[in-house]
DNA sequence: TTTTACTGTAACTATCATTGTTACAGAAAG
DNA sequence: CTTTCTGTAACAATGATAGTTACAGTAAAA
């Protein structure tokens, strides 16, 4: 994604959290792929997400970066996913939106003359680690093509 | 917790989203750990943290919620835990500090005159549940003790 | 019982990331 | 060459968290 100068923040926080930007873009390849055939316009999926267009063409750079859409600018311009649905997966997606390679400190720097301010920033910077790991994992399981199912049968 | 009116907002982003408070939590518990035969003053435990003792008792306040801490006012006032730090996980940490009942919606609700903008939002709801309890149940393998130990290995 | 040293909490202000908006350059089809 | 898109910069609005000041209440100590 679009590198943000504050990632180094806040262990634990950042990497876990997704804000809407997550829910946004699962939301908009859903459509996407409920429209493989046609190129669909940023105005159409900001009235879906109920937002501005610009919004939506921020998040869809995002996707780009990562490789799952492809825009065309122009008339008749619009964005398509680049491969299958089944193809893709939510761990995809929430790396394309939250990906921050650094992360793991308090907002201020615990004090390091105590043992424990000193100890504890590598201790949670593994344990963030660890526990990322185990919701990139889970995400792995999930696919684009089973949300959209499971988007359906709502209905 | 403090109830957060804001609570529900971003599918998925919040319950994830831990900010600094759990950090700043366990770092708070190891140092109260670290001292299991005195109350420890908040003042002392904002000098370590590095920030201002009002926003500690604040977190404190949490913690006290979720029957982790004790605090005593007055003359040599000060919170000490309630348990042994083996018998406090992660997870009661982090439910301390971040415990929302209800979430999963996007900041504007999606257009539910669209098919995906109407069911996503349930299915991003199940998927932040199922997310939340992997991360809770990870968070369940460890414990304050554990962490204190760790600590003070970097040392 | 008065002083001293704490916590608890209200009420601000400050900060800062995200979102929303407007504006406009550039691109592609007609 | 006109129309209709995207891409992106720039800026305002929003809103949650963190920081701060102030002070009431409480408990030990003098």
């Amino acid at each position: 994604m679009r590198r943000r100068d504050w990632c180094v923040i806040s262990a634990f926080g950042l990497v876990l959290m997704a804000n809407s930007q997550f829910a946004m873009a699962v939301h908009v390849l859903a459509l996407l792929a409920n429209n493989c055939d046609e190129r669909v316009k940023s105005g159409l999926l900001a009235e879906s997400v109920n937002t501005n267009p610009v919004v939506i063409r921020r998040l869809l750079a995002d996707l780009h970066e990562a490789g799952l859409v492809v825009s065309q600018t122009g008339y008749c311009g619009g964005t398509c996913l680049t491969k299958h649905p089944s193809e893709i997966t939510l761990r995809e997606i929430f790396l394309a939106v939250s990906e921050c390679e650094v992360f793991s400190l308090h907002p201020n720097t615990p004090n390091q003359e105590c043992d424990v301010g000193l100890g504890i920033v590598p201790v949670l910077d593994e344990l963030g680690k660890e526990i990322n790991g185990t919701v990139l994992d889970k995400l792995e399981d999930h696919s684009l093509q089973e949300i959209i199912e499971r988007v359906i049968q709502i209905k």
